[in-house]
DNA sequence: CCTTGACCTCAACTTAGGTTTAGGTTGTAT
DNA sequence: ATACAACCTAAACCTAAGTTGAGGTCAAGG
């Protein structure tokens, strides 16, 4: 099955010009075109783009996505680079988790604190 | 005890420049100054920086945190308000790490798959 | 035929969140 | 006395991540 740039922007929640803003700092280098000149997704690219949003989504910079999709289009001799850069962004991500959750609980806190504030009077 | 913007730039982990510019951006309308005109943080400027930086850091962006600051500037006719916007904090921070915790996921997934790439060869 | 909708490019613009620079004051150590 | 460190302001500058606008192509429907 294929996509139009429209509707793959719907099924992720995208912007059009995000997209092809993506498109321009090089993320989909694999994007094929109809003869008019028009983007289009296959199956490949939707999987392949959802890791590049699950990066972006985890706050990765476009430039750093980028080089992993350098890495990704020199094929199996960059493995061992993807691994690395992978296991660094999921020690990112579990120390993100760690602190949001101790922000959740101070937040918690202040709503208790709220909460007091709100019956006394 | 009092601190400096200095000392307080150092056990928060911030810059200086960031310091004055949420103070510019009126984060800070308690903050006392010197005669000369430094800026004094107390045990509680501290502490409030605390609660700021927790909503920073859990991406509220600086107009709205700047709100809640007036709100409490205002006293406790806005207990309510102030109430209901960390509320939805707390929702959008739940939802933060449930989306954050997806993402880990599907990362972990791509590193098994490099690993099992990478003994292949 | 002609208009409407979905796509295209390229360049200019925007926004948030700072940082940097230039020029200045003050307090302490040599 | 002088030099150094730590503070100050105001304004200019910067970067990332998009958005917007002008001007254009194509296919389908009325």
């Amino acid at each position: 099955m294929n996509y139009t740039i429209g509707q793959v922007a719907k099924i992720n929640h995208l912007s059009i010009s995000q997209l092809r803003y993506y498109d321009n700092q090089g993320l989909f280098p694999f994007l094929k075109r109809t003869e008019k000149g028009d983007r289009v997704f296959d199956e490949d690219a939707l999987k392949f783009l959802e890791i590049i949003l699950c990066l972006k989504n985890t706050g990765m910079p476009i430039k750093d996505i980028k080089q992993f999709v350098d890495w990704t289009m020199d094929g199996d001799d960059t493995t061992p680079q993807r691994l690395e850069m992978m296991k660094q962004q999921e020690i990112n991500v579990l120390q993100q988790i760690r602190d949001t959750e101790e922000n959740l609980l101070k937040i918690q806190q202040k709503i208790a604190r709220l909460e007091r504030e709100m019956k006394k009077s």
